[in-house]
RNA sequence: CGGGGUGUAGUGUAACGGUAGCACGAGACGUUUGGGACGUUUUAGUCCGAGUUCAAAUCUCGGCACCCCGACCA
């Protein structure tokens, strides 16, 4: 049997998930409530997780030519305003600077939501010939878009994110880069935060404000709800216009380049608490998690303190990344349950017993297995522990979505399958804008993505909005 | 921004219109430490403003804040 370590006053994950999650964000330290309304406060906790994202996914960019950049905070209105669409977007969730240094500004400046236009007023200035493309820029930055509604990591006013923008020659080139970005974002969180994903086509109504086609990555939460892991948008020509983006092709001719960007937030974090954590707090996969292994030493003599540092300088050197719990002051039940919160893959404990055998105590905290490990076979066995646990959860992640993913034929089916709990439902579509406003309207849930693997699958069935022709099965589940 | 709800120590809760109490936390001292230790002790509160009343945490009105549900959204 399973033994389950509730924690005191942290509301189970499978009664109230939006309870559990506030409740863990706090008290595994990831982040705090600001005074500023729809803001988080990031704690080196949470930030440790964010570091390891921005690493890993800095070194694929760079291996592929993609360098790093930083363009300002503030943005003219006037930017903004020539690609229609993309403002129409996100005028409503612009924060504007109307006034500086005592006056108010002949032009106001809005607060990035997004860098698209400041970046492409510039890239006009750099492309002058086919020699100056492909162009592979990246930022990694903070952006504001005001929501009306917010929770910490998945939707806050402020957020931190990379945005890539890559400008070529060929709308085939550009299709090309969207799709790699999608692929890094899918390769990223399967095998780093360890969660299934989907990966695929956003419909017309959801795609991004100025993209020609938005591509996304959709995470199962464990309650049946969907959210927007990463995008990928494909911006054709339309900004390389309006920006007077050009540049001389091989014969001479000017041309306009086509657009990508792509990005990934600080949101992953909160899919990545919602995936994994359970009743007892956060589960960290390894390869991701700030401290892989906490040792805990029992009793405080000197010897058992020694004994411990020697262990985590030993582990340490096999690159695992470890914290040395030596606090003296809390009973050891309150020092697990703590770490337990803290989602921490790994915990040692090392006392006199221990010593006496020349073992080591491990307990794994995704499954409390425990048992104990002889001293000299430590160093080849915590790493393969912890390739364990990532392999685990990911196979889990996957069960679950697989186990959240039915397909459907009919809206009447569509509708009854929803009644009792929350599904991804692939379901057969016209892929005809109304006809998805009115399937919302009446399920609340909304088209996802069109898989990838999908979009070339010809159907025969009835969509199930309106009954007319289907194009393919989409996707379609209710939004974070 | 629409609909609903709630505001009491740092947190969670209690008090018929009649002495604001309990638990946790935090601080001090001592004893403890193999799954959220114990004793002694200290600490701190009715969101703001008006009204009704002999008397308001409690009733009324206004403001503000937060929460839940919608619309918007990485």
């Amino acid at each position: 049997m399973t033994q389950v370590f509730e924690k005191k006053g942290l509301t189970k994950k499978s009664e109230n998930i939006s309870e559990w999650y506030h409740d863990v964000v706090l008290r595994a330290e990831l982040a705090n409530y600001s005074e500023v309304k729809g803001s988080m406060i990031i704690r080196p906790y949470g930030y440790a997780i964010w570091e390891h994202v921005q690493k890993t996914l800095d070194e694929w960019f760079k291996e592929d030519g993609v360098q790093n950049a930083y363009f300002p905070l503030l943005i003219p209105m006037s930017y903004l305003q020539k690609e229609k669409d993309h403002l129409k977007g996100f005028s409503p969730e612009l924060a504007i600077v109307t006034h500086a240094g005592g006056e108010e500004l002949a032009e106001p400046y809005a607060i990035r939501p997004t860098s698209e236009t400041i970046m492409y007023k510039t890239f006009s200035d750099w492309i002058q010939s086919y020699r100056d493309l492909p162009l592979k820029i990246n930022q990694w930055a903070n952006v504001v878009r005001w929501e009306k509604r917010t929770y910490p990591f998945l939707r806050t006013s402020e957020f931190l994110w990379q945005e890539g923008h890559t400008v070529h020659q060929t709308e085939a080139e550009a299709i090309e880069m969207t799709l790699k970005a999608l692929k890094w974002y899918k390769k990223f969180y399967e095998e780093q935060f360890a969660i299934s994903v989907y990966a695929g086509i956003k419909s017309e109504s959801e795609k991004f404000a100025g993209a020609k086609t938005t591509y996304s990555i959709e995470m199962v939460i464990p309650d049946g709800k969907a959210l927007q892991a990463a995008t990928s948008h494909n911006l054709s020509d339309n900004f390389a216009k309006v920006f007077d983006i050009e540049f001389l092709n091989e014969e001479g001719k000017k041309e306009h380049p086509f657009q990508t960007s792509w990005g990934l937030s600080t949101r992953s974090i909160g899919g990545l608490i919602l995936s994994h954590g359970d009743d007892s707090g956060l589960i960290v996969p390894p390869r991701v998690a700030p401290h892989q292994v906490v040792i805990l030493i029992v009793g405080g003599d000197a010897t058992v303190k020694d004994h411990a540092m020697k262990i985590s300088h030993q582990l340490r050197q096999r690159g695992v990344r470890i914290a040395v719990d030596i606090d003296s002051e809390h009973s050891l039940g309150f020092r697990i349950n703590n770490w337990e919160l803290k989602g921490v893959p790994v915990r040692l404990e090392v006392g006199a017993k221990e010593i006496e055998q020349g073992t080591v105590k491990f307990v794994r905290r995704d499954t409390f297995e425990k048992g104990f490990i002889p001293l000299d076979e430590l160093e080849a066995k915590i790493p393969e522990l912890l390739e364990a646990i990532q392999n685990e959860l990911f196979e889990k992640s996957k069960k679950n979505r697989d186990n959240l993913t039915i397909n459907v034929d009919s809206l009447d089916l569509f509708k009854e399958s929803l009644e009792k709990q929350r599904y991804f439902i692939r379901a057969p579509w016209c892929e005809d804008a109304e006809c998805e406003a009115k399937i919302k309207e009446e399920t609340k849930v909304s088209t996802r993505v069109l898989e990838l693997e999908r979009t070339e699958e010809a159907i025969d069935g009835a969509c199930v909005g309106c009954g007319g022709p289907a194009k393919r099965r989409w996707l379609f589940a209710q939004g974070y």
